[in-house]
This record gives C-alpha cells, structure tokens and sequence, in this order.
DNA sequence: CTAAACCTTGGAGCGTACTCCAAGGTCAAG
DNA sequence: CTTGACCTTGGAGTACGCTCCAAGGTTTAG
C-alpha cells in the first residue's frame, strides 16, 4: 500500500502521516526500489489509534509511550504492566472527568425542561 | 479575591488566567478603584470545569462554546437545549473511545499475566 | 521612607502539532 | 515522449495555548 492508500483510509494527510514518522509514533515502512513507502494493513488500525487518543488531549509525546507499551517487546515484562497501570489510572481519571462534565450538561438540560413544564402549568 | 488567590485555588497561572479572560472564556471582573481584578468564588468552578474539559482534548474554542451554554441567557431555550445534545453526544463519544483504549490496554496487561503464569507452570 | 509583595498593560517568544512549499524523481496511459 | 498523478526530501510557515518580560503603579510592614 502507497502512501496515497493510507491517507484514504485513515482520514490524516500525507504530511502528518510523515510526520508522525518522524516522531517514532509508526514504525518506518518498508521502501520500494524507488524510495518510496510501503505500507502493510497494520499501520492503518495504529494510526487510528493514534487518532483516538489524540481526540482524547494525549499528547504525541504521550502517545508514544502508550504505543510503545502496546506494540513493542523492548520493555521487561515488570516495567510494561507497571507503566501500562499508570497509563490505565490516567485514564480512568479522564473518565470521571467526562461523566462529570456530562453530569453538568445533564443538570443544565434538566433545568431547562422543568423551566419549560413551569412555562406550560 | 484577588487574582493571586485565583492562581492558589485553580493552580493555573496568573498569565493564563488573563488569557482566558481575553478570550472570553471566564467574565471580566470586577475592579477596584486602583485597577486590580477583584474575583468572586464562582470563578473558582469556573476555571476547574474549563480545566477538565482542556485536559480532555477540548480546544479553548469548544470550551468558550460550552461554558456559554452552560452559564449564559444569551441563546434561546432550543438553541440551547440542540447545542447542549451535541456537546452531550462529543462527551458519549469520547467516553467510548476511552473505553476502547482501556479495554486495549487490559488486554495487553491480561496477556502479560497468562505469559507469566505459563512460565511459572 | 523604603522594601517586599502585590497588581497593571502590551508585546515578544516558545513548544506542539501540524501544514505548505519548492525542487525534483517515477510511472502508467495515450 | 509527454502529461498527470503519484512519490521523495528538507525547510519554512502557521495556529493554538500559553509563558515570560519590561516598565510601571499600589499597598503593607518595619
């Protein structure tokens, strides 16, 4: 798969995919003949999830931690799951942080409808 | 209050306190007769809320959006009740894909923890 | 009266994460 | 054998979100 392909499927442009190279967050990919990249299916659920956690206020510094944590085989066993369990508390902490903005919002629309029902009485 | 408290209570700094301001994020306060800004509790909450929602990825753009719908008269009753739904959905969708990279992660730590226990057997 | 600890403004500078561009190479179709 | 759609690189530029600084005013303690 070219470049081209890659950027189709995941929606990033081909710069930022470079880029993301660049910063060590994808593994280089395998050149052709001509130099240029090529890229196997795998690369597409990476970035992806890359996207995701981006989405979620990870920096790419963060990010490649994470990445490296989830992929790689250079780390021992014990430092993984202890730097995979800080990375499983922070996010359980930007859980709550949501549900807690949510609850807000819930308060606020349930404010508005009561508001409403004392308009109609 | 003056600004100095602000900083103490929010741990944010006094220079991005300003910056909020300017970008409308929080209220002009009040000022003394010298000049200086005099806060009242409420920016308090005010900030931690803008706070969250910056640490979940929000850009200070959506968060003026939202922190308008959650404190202001300025829009209608509808209005305000469709924009709070699609902020409402944003946050469901990101409590999903928080779920998906927690679940990828218990994952990777559960494959761990069968590895070991092979190499214990 | 002076020093320390506050406060003000406007503007420059910085790190992150792209985004764009110039200059050039490759390749398939007509 | 040219045209168009790909691809390469390195480097400059940009938007966002701060962060720092200079130059100066105010207030309180000693």
């Amino acid at each position: 798969m070219q470049i081209k392909q890659v950027v189709e499927k995941t929606g990033l442009s081909r710069d930022t995919i470079r880029f993301y190279e660049q910063q060590g967050l994808i593994a280089e990919p395998k050149r052709a003949d001509n130099g240029y990249r090529h890229y196997d299916e795998s690369v597409i659920l990476h970035l992806n999830m890359i996207n995701q956690a981006k989405d979620l206020g990870f920096t790419l510094k963060e990010i490649k931690q994470l990445v490296q944590l989830l992929y790689s085989r250079e780390l021992t066993q014990v430092q993984m799951q202890r730097q995979l369990q800080i990375k499983r508390e922070e996010i359980n902490r930007k859980l709550s942080e949501l549900e807690s903005i949510r609850q807000q919002i819930d308060l606020a629309l349930a404010g508005l409808c009561k508001y409403r029902e004392q308009l109609k009485a």
